[in-house]
DNA sequence: ATTAGCACTCGAGCCCAAAGAGTGCTAACA
DNA sequence: TGTTAGCACTCTTTGGGCTCGAGTGCTAAT
């Protein structure tokens, strides 16, 4: 069976009136509110060959028809006008960018927090991957009144972590200058990723006195180092889909809520889309259990032209895609720019 | 009317029946799985005594009766039998914080899951009042490789802020040593709370060269400290709620949701229990919107014999108080026993 | 003071009928 | 050959009416 353009008329145009009801639709409102010029029964037909055809699906035999994920697919990569975002809304979102933001943390949790405010799904940042960062910094720097010494390392991508620690007994200021110095010399400019276990033990071998803190530092080194591995996840908006229609059954809104609350889950979801750029994975595109009824949107963010992390947004599979798009794109427009002067 | 000992026993064989069940509890229930010595009709005539004293509530004419929140109060005050942890749920508390903690928020964080996890309702821990604290240290930390600086501020109850900035142009390694000298000098031992504007105007006025650099300085320093003012807050296990049988209505669920959303009224809630030790607002002893069907538990945790900060949990008004209770004391006080280990 | 007995109330569950929306098919039409 | 009017059919939704069961409150007897 050909696609000819009255189908597709006719596909968008249950498309665009399930996003906005919610509910089945049929022959007689499209050619109502649509001027295709032939009578609900020649939709009929058309809208019987359309489902034969994978695009639509009927909840039961006297309802009207809803997209099936196919049809949602076709829709978006072939049907779909672009909406333009209103210029009230594009300004309202470079002014949430220019207030000041202090730290990339704090950037990304706003930028979830406005993806999910304008488009009433649920939002995702997920922080820059930092294996693949150079260590810009680390240092130890004593807490004068307490015995104890903090840990600093600054990444490349701006993050910086720290860990507080005791400080041994017959330790001086002066070992921990020693220590941090070495530390720094050796480490600095160096790939995350690349700074494994040997490479801390070698340190470890030729760093001779003052074994037990040393000792100490490496192992907390080792274990910031790996946190920074695993990228921060920002998730806002959580309870935005209880609005949706498609989640009045609690069953089904527990499993998503328990995946919601699964952080490694969320990150392999929303990470592994391997297109750059924007991505849409509709319905069962997506493998996780929990989310076949769902859309995620992705979509990259840059500092300096290099791909940094990803923005996502989860929604039902009746998405409001073109409006989503455009939020999105314009968001990570944004977000990039700010980021960008952000390193300067 | 007053309260004499079989009101009493009938009117804790409800709270309890209905605690575990969930349902209204009928005087032929009562009068067989208590043995009260008495005839289903005696119970009746006293649970009409108990619903006209308001202890009681019924939800139709032909249901059994629930208490009503005065009733779960003088449950929890007069009636209640403390219940005891297992040794094995002791035990497991323990291990959980034998684990390598490192850092305050992870301990916090960690302690929220846990109470989440270990009663099945929604939990809360609130950072230590930080306008008590004083500053450790005030450090300026030049990151070598990108032309910014790092300044970090350390307090007393071990919380690390940082923040970093774009050094000013004109500005040497020598002038952020010399400033940050000056800053720790001036600040370090003092409480936030008093570092108002004003202080800091002063350190302004003193510092006369590098005027871009010390602007910029004193007003992140500024933010960093009313950053601290406002205390973090860990909340775990928000979607536990959905599985009690009180929240099957989505409008409900959605207000509340709505309400663990706003960060700022959670810290007004958890934060504003006046009481010292463990707290228990019943129903509508909460005066907040959307949390007039719930119960709230907070109790204090300790370092160094002071009142370092809270632990909440929100549930149900139908909760397992006992229960709750012995596990909220547990948690925190192998929590304060660990902080104490921690700060030494 | 307690209790047995009984009438009464109310909600849950079930069935059934009617209404309404929408379809698919057929035959007529251009 | 594509389009359309007409119509029978299907399926869900809604609401009434019914019974059943749980539980009460009252009364009168103990």
């Amino acid at each position: 069976m050909r696609m000819d353009e009255r189908k597709q008329k006719v596909l968008a145009a249950i498309v665009q009136d399930y996003i906005i009801g919610g509910e089945p639709v049929g022959s007689r409102s499209i050619a109502r509110r649509y001027n295709l010029g032939v009578s609900p029964a020649t939709i009929r037909n058309e809208m019987a060959d359309l489902e034969e055809m994978g695009l639509l699906e009927q909840p039961h035999t006297s309802a009207g028809r809803i997209p099936s994920d196919y049809g949602y697919r076709y829709y978006v990569d072939c049907l779909m006008a672009p909406e333009e975002l209103t210029a009230a809304e594009k300004e309202y979102i470079q002014r949430r960018y220019k207030q000041k933001m202090h730290e990339f943390e704090q950037m990304l949790e706003e930028t979830a927090r406005l993806i999910s405010e304008m488009t009433a799904y649920t939002a995702v940042a997920l922080g820059p991957n930092q294996k693949k960062a150079y260590l810009e910094q680390v240092q130890i720097l004593p807490v004068q009144l307490s015995g104890k010494a903090l840990l600093i390392a600054v990444t490349s991508t701006g993050l910086v972590e720290h860990r507080l620690f005791t400080i041994p007994d017959n330790t001086t200021e002066e070992d921990l200058q020693r220590l941090s110095k070495y530390l720094n010399d050796s480490l600095q400019g160096k790939v995350v990723e690349d700074i494994h276990r040997s490479i801390l033990q070698d340190l470890y071998q030729e760093v001779i006195d003052q074994r037990e803190l040393c000792n100490q530092v490496l192992e907390i080194l080792r274990q910031v180092l790996a946190l920074e591995g695993s990228k921060k996840i920002y998730l806002e908006g959580a309870f935005n889909i209880l609005s949706q229609p498609e989640f009045k059954d609690l069953e089904r809104v527990k499993k998503l809520l328990a995946f919601l609350e699964k952080e490694d889950a969320l990150r392999r979801v929303f990470a592994s889309t391997p297109e750059k750029g924007l991505s849409i994975r509709i319905g069962q595109e997506n493998k996780h259990e929990g989310i076949d009824r769902c859309t995620v949107v992705t979509i990259d963010y840059n500092v300096e032209g290099k791909v940094a992390g990803k923005l996502g947004l989860l929604g039902p599979t009746r998405m409001q895609y073109s409006r989503v798009i455009s939020v999105m794109n314009c968001i990570a427009d944004c977000l990039s720019r700010s980021l960008q002067q952000f390193y300067r």
